[in-house]
DNA sequence: ATTGGCACTCAATAAAGGTGAGTGCCAATT
DNA sequence: AATTGGCACTCACCTTTATTGAGTGCCAAT
């Protein structure tokens, strides 16, 4: 079951790799003739049996019953994608597509929809985006309303133009002005700091530095503990199109199509995945079964980070059939990240 | 096909219901011989036969083919709900679930992802509320931030805590603290009002009394007529549970549930319905094609809308099968609006 | 008006046969 | 030693043909 590329000599990758995409395009298990007709391959039906009888037992491909032809496993897809893969240049069109949709215009805010909806739309499958994190993220403007029965609402601007708000429950009730005051004293101290380092500033300055600071003060430091608790920093993700899936699927079942629609609306399941994703650069695969997630199980997810600053803040990707037309959606999904980390780059501010 | 209840006798009638209860209860076409063993009816099958023979004429009912019970059709339905129904009071432990969940505690933000998700819950089907109109919101403070290249982050609060923002794009650049005096102009003046009224004085100030107003003043409304504008204010819903309907529709083919929820998303159509839920009050259902888009063809829509301060301000409801056990939704419906509504309703605010 | 009886219809299920794509293996060929 | 043609065999898939049974409509009897 060893499915390294080394075992092989290069007549049988060449088959493997041409099985593979057949069934792509074709999603038919494919025999030893129509591959024995191929334009590449001058071998003889018999011949092709023998090299996929070899395969086979590789574990790279099976055949779902006696009489049908051969389809790729999760090991033939992974070498396939590793190895055989010969990526496709973007179609201009596409190209101008994303171009288009992701331009840095006024409408920041809704890029990571956008981006979201052009995955899905250009690839007919389903696309995903992460909001950017937030620890990666730099303060911009804070800022304290009263409501009743010692709440707060806290409104805070992160990025140039993203808002936020939170609730947080208060010792005391403070008056609109010292509110104001807080924010004010706030935004002085920690105003284009990352949100990160404003809640470990925020810490420590909890524990040693009490005694040199006058209530007011005090009282702000701590609403932003509470704004700024971990708790809050929920990952979550755009995702689109997930109807076009239901197109694919139409084979594998009514149930696992359920189940995979659940894990979308869980999202923690997708938010593990995608956090894998985080951690390496450039496109990640997974196949199948490989996610670890069963109601991954015919699907494939093609993701890539992207950055701002240098900094990887998030990940987008592509969910599928494992039968999907790797070679022309790996570089669309590479290409989409790239637009919209240089998309979601900071302006310099120039008011 | 005249179908008013006065056509029937009460024998017809007391069939009829007998008849959609059964079918919704068991989802098969029901028979003459089952109706008469059922403990309420003491006539032959025969006699049921002859009944439901008027029935159909009535275009109440209808068999699938020549050899099988009948089902009633949208018409049968809808006299059923009309004037046959009998309600069951709500299970006390769904109450419960009901008031935990829509207690007015903190999280007012997130009432209305409760309301769909307890709605979806509780029904196993899929939940749906609109946010609030905003017109009928009043605004409670309204700040400017700048961005780059005349472009003005606004945030506006409305109701207690709802936090909304746009991005508007000024004719001048200004400076922090233009914007900030701009903002505090408007929350002297504004701040109470309901956002409609906000948006008709804004444009009368525009029009008719600019002479008596200093610039910042004048840039000030000008502000708050492009945050106003009637262009933002897109309606929008909260649908949870749309995979609860997978399991539901196994039967009416898989096209069928892909238009369903591409309705979902596109989100327009369904809006068109749950407006025109808006306009009455209490319980309203509609049944199958009655909706008047295709996507609905099998399926109910129990809706209800919801009030604060005694003004209608949102649509809830829940959608599912044509053969829902209405006499359980329509009061679960119903409470989960007037529940809805009691939370949402604004606490008098006691700094 | 209600009922029992009877012929009839028709979906659903199962069984039976036919078709064809594909395989594995072996002996002949290069 | 690798490649190929030939051949028997397998098995999903399709069509055809019964078989069954739930249900109907109609009519004559109660």
């Amino acid at each position: 079951m060893n499915s390294g590329a080394r075992d092989l000599n290069d007549r049988s990758l060449q088959l493997l790799k041409t099985l593979v995409e057949r069934y792509i395009s074709d999603g038919q298990p494919v025999g030893s003739r129509v591959l024995s007709k191929d334009s590449d391959i001058k071998l003889s039906p018999a011949t092709i049996r023998n090299v996929m009888a070899d395969l086979e037992d590789l574990g790279l491909i099976h055949s779902p019953h006696t009489s049908a032809g051969r389809i790729p496993t999760v090991s033939g897809y992974r070498l396939f994608v590793d190895s055989l893969l010969t990526v496709k240049p973007l179609d201009s069109k596409e190209l101008a597509c994303l171009h288009q949709g992701l331009s840095d215009k006024d409408d920041n805010g809704k890029m990571i929809g956008t981006a979201s909806r052009l995955l899905a739309e250009l690839t007919h499958m389903a696309g995903v985006v992460t909001l950017p994190r937030r620890e990666l993220v730099s303060l911009r403007h804070i800022e304290f309303l009263p409501l009743s029965h010692k709440r707060v609402l806290v409104i805070f601007v992160t990025n140039e133009q993203e808002v936020h708000n939170k609730i947080i429950h208060t010792d005391k009730v403070f008056t609109p002005s010292e509110l104001q005051q807080a924010g004010a004293y706030l935004n002085s101290i920690y105003c284009g700091h990352s949100l990160i380092s404003v809640r470990a500033a925020v810490l420590k300055e909890l524990q040693d530095a009490q005694e040199r600071m006058n209530q007011g003060m005090l009282d702000a430091i701590k609403m932003a503990q509470l704004t700024f608790d971990s708790g809050d920093q929920k990952d979550d993700y755009v995702l689109t199109g997930e109807t076009n899936l239901m197109g694919f699927l139409e084979l594998s079942g009514r149930d696992h199509l359920k189940k995979l629609f659940d894990a979308f609306s869980q999202k923690q399941d997708v938010i593990h995945l995608l956090d894998q994703s985080m951690k390496a650069d450039g496109v990640q695969i997974f196949i199948g079964e490989e996610s670890g997630y069963q109601a991954f199980d015919q699907c494939s997810l093609v993701t890539s980070s992207y950055s701002v600053n240098d900094e990887v803040v998030g990940v987008l990707g592509v969910i599928g059939p494992t039968r999907m037309a790797y070679e022309k959606i790996i570089p669309f999904v590479d290409v989409t990240a790239k637009l919209l980390g240089a998309a979601l780059n900071p302006k310099t501010t120039t008011p």
